[in-house]
DNA sequence: ATCAGTCAAGAACGATCGTTCCTAAACTGC
DNA sequence: GCAGTTTAGGAACGATCGTTCTTGACTGAT
C-alpha cells in the first residue's frame, strides 16, 4: 500500500466558503493571493495543491455559492408563505452579491464563470415563474433583474459611508 | 509675459472618451496603464501630467460619461414619443454599462465613485419619474433597478460567446 | 526504525502593476 | 538668435501580483 502522509490542517469546504465570503465584498482582482491564504489560513502551498490557482479557487468559490446557497434559496422559496418578506430579506442579506459581481465583472472576461453565472440565473427564473410575487397593486410578477437591479442599487448606497480602503 | 511651450498633441475630452469606452468593456482592475497609452494613443507623461493618475483618469471619465452621455440621454427622453423602445435601444447599445461596472465594482472601495455613481442614479430616476413608461399589461412604471438589472443579465449571455481574452 | 508520501512554512521567482525620472523636441516671448 | 516653458518619448523605479521551489514536520504502512 502506499503511505498516507500527513494529514491537512483544514477543511475543504470551509476554505471554499471562506473565499467565496471574500469575493462578495471585493472583486476578484481586488483579492489578492496573500489576503486569502491570510483570511482563510491556509497556507499558499496547500491552496494550490487543492485548488490549483486562484481562478481555481475562485470557480470553486461561485459554484459553492450556487450550491449552498442560491440553490436552497430557491427551495425555501417554494415553501414560503410570505414570499415577497422572504425575498426582501435575502436582498438585504446580501445572499445575490456573488453572483452579482460574478456577472457583472468576471462573466465578460472568463467563459468558464459566464457558464456557471448563465446556469445559476436560469436557476433563479425558474423559482421565480414557479412561484410568482405579486406584491399589491402590480399586475406583472417581480423579475430576477428586478431583484438584481435593487441589490446593485443597495450596495451602492451601503457603500457610500462604509469605507473600506479607498485611496 | 511667459513662454507658453509645446502644445499637447491630444484632445483631452477625445482621451476621456476612449478610457471610458475601455474602462465600459473591462473592469477598472482589468485595464492596465499600458493599455491606456496604447489605446488612448497618449504618452504615460502626458496621462499623469493631465489626469494626476489613474483613477484620476477614471474618475474623469466617469463624470465624462455622467454628463455626456447620461445627462443627454434623460433629456431625449423627455422628448421621446416612443419611450419603450428609446430605453430598449439604450439598454441594447450597453449606454448603461459603465454606470453599472462602476456601481457595482469601484463604488464599494472607492468613496469618490460612490458619490458620483450615486449622483447618476439620482438623475436617471427623475428622469423616469417625470416620464413614467408603462408597457402593455403593466401598472407599475419601469424602474431603473429593472433597466439595470436586465442590462446585467444581457451582458453575461452576450460574454459566454464573444470570449475576449480569458485564461 | 525506515521509507514513501503529503502537508506546512516561508523564501523566492519572473512578470506586471502604477508611478517617476530624465532628456530631447516643439513652441512662445524677448 | 537665446531663454523659458510644456509636451513627447522611453527607460527605470519600487511594490505587488500569481505562482513555484526548497526545506522540514508529520503520518501510515513496511
Amino acid at each position: 500500500m502506499m503511505a498516507m502522509g500527513r494529514p491537512r490542517g483544514f477543511d475543504e469546504e470551509t476554505v471554499t466558503a471562506a473565499a467565496a465570503a471574500l469575493f462578495t465584498t471585493r472583486a476578484y482582482d481586488g483579492v489578492g493571493v496573500d489576503d486569502l491564504v491570510r483570511q482563510l489560513e491556509v497556507h499558499r502551498n496547500s491552496l494550490y495543491k487543492t485548488f490549483g490557482s486562484k481562478r481555481g479557487l475562485y470557480l470553486a468559490a461561485l459554484r459553492w455559492h450556487v450550491s449552498h446557497v442560491l440553490q436552497p434559496l430557491t427551495q425555501r422559496l417554494r415553501s414560503e408563505k410570505d414570499t415577497a418578506r422572504f425575498l426582501d430579506a435575502v436582498i438585504h442579506r446580501g445572499e445575490l452579491d456573488l453572483l452579482l459581481l460574478a456577472a457583472v465583472e468576471r462573466a465578460p472576461a472568463d467563459a468558464e464563470v459566464a457558464t456557471v453565472v448563465t446556469s445559476a440565473l436560469h436557476l433563479l427564473d425558474e423559482a421565480l415563474a414557479e412561484t410568482p410575487i405579486l406584491p399589491p397593486g402590480r399586475t406583472t410578477a417581480i423579475t430576477l433583474s428586478e431583484l438584481l437591479g435593487e441589490r446593485l442599487r443597495m450596495r451602492v448606497t451601503t457603500a457610500s459611508t462604509d469605507q473600506k480602503g479607498n485611496l
